[in-house]
DNA sequence: ATAAAATCTTGAACTAGTTCAAGAACATTT
DNA sequence: AAATGTTCTTGAACTAGTTCAAGATTTTAT
């Protein structure tokens, strides 16, 4: 028996939900566990979910040609990630989804949220609100990555998400804020000496 | 007699329209023309409006305690700016969109753009298809500047926005692609070389 | 056409952040 | 509890990109 209180809760920040219109959503869930160092997103496959973390951590990534590996996005409890370029376009992934913990997921596939929102407004209006929110949230990363420091960027990121700090590997958290793993070990070092 | 030509091709890439829905779209519309350097959005205002560039050349960006200024975003003909923080929280913004060039604008107020969605999901369809893009493209620029060294990112950008290139002031785009404007003349004068 | 303002260039000195390498600490499996 | 794999730390040498300053060029206004 599967619990989608906090996936429903979730949708229900933003619009209203009968009882009608939470059945309609539940029936297009599929819920798997997923064992940590397991990807759920590779590259050059169409990432045809998106994925909500009811429990665990994930983190998304890009390789590049010179084999370093950058972090776009870290999502635990209560958010969504996905390869979102592959998704929204339904072409081949660029980016893995890894699990950082052994967790439990909630995926929607692309075609069924569209017949969704075709249907049911409610969920078209949910799923603008959330893509606006997004995007700003990722012009406001962007803003951060040009305008600081390494120190100011990830002291600015251990305010906003202190428990995502404690969760993830470190070296993960460097390429997320883009610096050398061991640059941000030194910054660690210093910033717990003053 | 104002040509809504393009803004309502623009939305039509996205959903279709008809006479009708096109006349109620057309009435919120409020055009306006701007001289270079004219302010459209400003830190301390919210920011009311998503505007559309009819023609012109625009930029939005952020100034730092230090007093430097970084570009958030470009836009000419055919492409929506904002800052989209301040206008889908309707809060203050925190940047600056200037006119680089003379120009025209439309601008639609936030209310009136969630009158029409409520009103007609077609819109709601459209914003959120236009968000979600938004949203990927953002990402992939994350992506490239975490990525890539300054002579790459100025590589790639100039690659895929030519004509930007050509009209925005160097400073403007140095500042977009996080480098001093000295780097940046430094490393087209490498190129040109080469 | 001229003056004033804005933008771009260049070199020299500097520094924030990288790379490499090797060991230490921690976690996971048997 | 030992063994193996994974992650974190530290220092030394390096480099990509910054800052400063001054002149050159282009644009804008009168």
């Amino acid at each position: 028996m599967t619990d989608y209180q906090n996936i429903l809760r979730n949708i229900k920040r933003y619009v209203e939900l009968s009882e009608e219109d939470e059945q309609e959503f539940i029936s297009i869930i599929k819920t798997s566990s997923v064992k940590k160092r397991q990807f759920i997103v590779q590259p050059n496959f169409v990432c045809e979910y998106q994925t909500y973390v009811e429990k665990g951590a994930f983190r998304s990534y890009f390789v590049s040609d010179e084999g370093e590996d950058h972090t776009i996005q870290f999502a635990i409890e209560d958010w969504f990630i996905s390869d979102f370029n592959s998704y929204i376009s339904q072409e081949p992934a660029s980016l893995f989804v890894e699990a950082l913990e052994d967790g439990i997921i909630h995926q929607i596939a692309y075609q069924d949220v569209e017949n969704l929102c075709e249907k049911k407004p409610k969920f078209e209006r949910f799923f603008r609100l959330v893509a606006q929110k997004s995007f700003a949230y990722a012009q406001k990363r962007v803003l951060s990555n040009l305008g600081k420091s390494a120190e100011a960027r990830y002291i600015e990121f251990q305010a906003q998400y202190p428990t995502i700090v404690q969760r993830v590997p470190q070296y993960a958290l460097a390429s997320y804020l883009g610096m050398s793993a061991e640059f941000l070990s030194k910054i660690r070092k210093r910033l717990s000496k003053a």
